[in-house]
DNA sequence: CTGAAAGCGCTTACAG
DNA sequence: CTGAAAGCGCTTACAG
């Protein structure tokens, strides 16, 4: 028994060994060939005459290597098409190779577009680029633990509740950058943190739709990731500024279905003129509850929105919304983690109201 | 000579431990706390009193590991906190653990979608998720290149011809799977890919379309993945079966502003009544443009999309769709990686007509 | 500037 | 069923 099994396993490693062998011959020849074994570095080393650990400086961009020597590598490691072993360096505690991004949600505007933007950059930087999605608060906890890894740093989606708290489950010194919704008071400075500056931007739109002649604006606000949220802020300032009265926020949530729902709440008190959304979705909820509710826009009623997502200008009536660089804000956000030049740490771009169609002035002066 | 060698490499190992347990023990200790280096499979033998290969087999689901064996191997990887190092379980050439995601796109809704169903079903199956984008036809031999890594299946996002590039730059045996537009003709039986079935799906708004009244359908497409989509086929023959005139499909792209400019080109003729668009964007852009032109919708102009994104049953009108199952897609698609029963290629959840306000009889009868 | 050693944390054979 | 060996492809020290 034993015999025989000794015997096959000789035969198994045979066979193994065969087909990788005829598999590199085979390379370029797809149809039928096995998986070719790629180069690794003392395939390199080989065909430039040097040590494998030479090698390694190279392509870890040592600057203690002779010039000549560094051509004869780089010219064998493109005749072989060498690409290095992720997973060895990673074990070998080579350096970040890639970045793990850490989100509740991947489809809305804001996050899609940021996550974009990473991914730009770290392609840019040869980085790899994972995705863990934050499932709910218990999950939170998990999703940190496992995404951390030798060789790969984490960026967090700030945004919301879930991606704040997994902000501060990172353990200490693992790599890392966020974008924020707004920096923690005091302790931010700093902090590798990105963020799009909402409180002026929500003041901005505000003062836009007072200075039309409403007498105030309502905000359906996105839910916040902390206890006060900046944009709040911002429209609170400036409704007070100019002395306007200040209207409870319509709690919603993310998506037009959302913002239907608080459309028809504000829709049934005949005083709201302007209202302020939190992102274009809402507002575009928010304007089919109005219009369903017999209120013209922006005759009637005028909506803001935030984000200025691609569909925006295409609806009917055009949003009039606040533009926010969420793609620019992926790439700072993922700048900050190689320290490069172009990395800095704070409020990035910022936002613009951009004019359209779906604010106007009241139908009555105030 | 041999004997010092000897000595000097004793000499070397020591100093090696002893630099890596300062620096281990300074790097725990930002100001203070100690932060735990992870338990390796060697920390769980210990615990639980057994070699750590046995702690590799029962991770594994190795059968051969007698029950209360394993109880106390699961004891001591719970206590210890234990997750097994993704690199090295890769290097060692372990199972698959992780699956990377080629796509063109990560923001259009069918994209973006197909994603997060992926992700989702990666989570539960506890594996982790890359994206890597195909930037350009020039792009997508390195992105697959990249992507090839032992531990890592492939998921290609196929529905343009980027990702149908990339679907055939796949090396075989490379574990992938792949969401397509359509199968090739004859040769995919038996491929890891699921689909949509589009061309059902795009008979059916179209005979919809028909039965309401109209004389025909104009189409404006989504840029194919192949020569002939089968969405253009099925909106064709199902314009050939009621003997309405087949127009030329309008050429655009994939966002409102495309549909948009299509539109206009649609408006500037009188004898459209009908369009049927290629998602749900396109669909917004063509309404956009129609009423810029005078043209009211339903009453003058229907319009029917494909998708339905979370903000089309918003928009006003509501836009009449086809829904497609795209988290489902993604779902499934995962799920032909591991090859558990509920793995199917082949065509997915059926398509579903979402009939809401944006079609309507044509305001003449034909 | 370049080479030889040790080891990262696992897995697969293999031997009991 | 369980243990001891070899090695995955790299990197960091270290020694010249």
């Amino acid at each position: 028994m034993t015999r025989l099994r000794v015997t096959v396993h000789i035969l198994t490693m045979r066979v193994t060994g065969h087909t990788k062998l005829a598999t590199a011959a085979r390379r370029r020849q797809p149809p039928g060939g096995a998986r070719p074994r790629s180069a690794s570095i003392r395939d390199v080393a080989a065909a430039a005459g040097v040590s494998y650990q030479t090698v390694s400086r190279v392509i870890n961009g040592s600057t203690k290597v002779d010039p000549s020597t560094r051509q004869e590598v780089l010219r064998a490691i493109e005749e072989l098409d060498f690409r290095p072993n992720r997973a060895a360096r990673a074990l070998a505690g080579g350096p970040l190779q890639s970045v793990t991004v850490l989100t509740s949600n991947t489809t809305l505007y804001g996050y899609a577009a940021m996550l974009q933007g990473i991914e730009d950059a770290a392609r840019a930087a040869n980085f790899g680029v994972g995705i863990r999605v934050l499932e709910s608060d218990a999950d939170v906890e998990d999703a940190v633990a496992r995404s951390v890894d030798p060789g790969t740093a984490l960026i967090v989606i700030a945004f919301d509740r879930l991606g704040r708290r997994a902000l501060h489950a990172i353990p200490p010194e693992v790599p890392y950058a966020a974008a924020v919704e707004t920096p923690d008071e005091g302790t931010s400075a700093g902090q590798p943190w990105v963020w799009i500056d909402d409180h002026g931007a929500a003041a901005e739109a505000t003062r836009y739709l007072i200075d039309l002649g409403h007498r105030t604006v309502h905000y359906v606000p996105i839910p916040a990731s902390t206890e006060t949220s900046p944009r709040l802020l911002g429209w609170r300032s400036a409704l007070r500024s100019a002395a306007a009265p200040v209207r409870r926020p319509v709690r919603s949530g993310w998506d037009a279905a959302a913002g239907y729902d608080a459309g028809r709440r504000l829709a049934a008190d005949p005083a709201v003129t302007a209202v302020l959304c939190g992102n274009d979705d809402l507002a575009l909820g928010v304007m089919r509850a109005m219009r369903e509710a017999g209120r013209a826009i922006p005759r009637e009623v005028s909506i803001v929105g935030f984000d200025d997502t691609p569909s925006s200008a295409y609806l009917t009536p055009a949003l009039t919304t606040v533009r926010l660089d969420f793609i620019g804000l992926g790439r700072a956000c993922f700048a900050l983690l190689s320290g490069g030049p172009t990395a800095a740490p704070g409020p990035q771009l910022p936002p613009q109201l951009v004019i359209r169609e779906s604010a106007a002035k009241p139908r009555r002066g105030r």
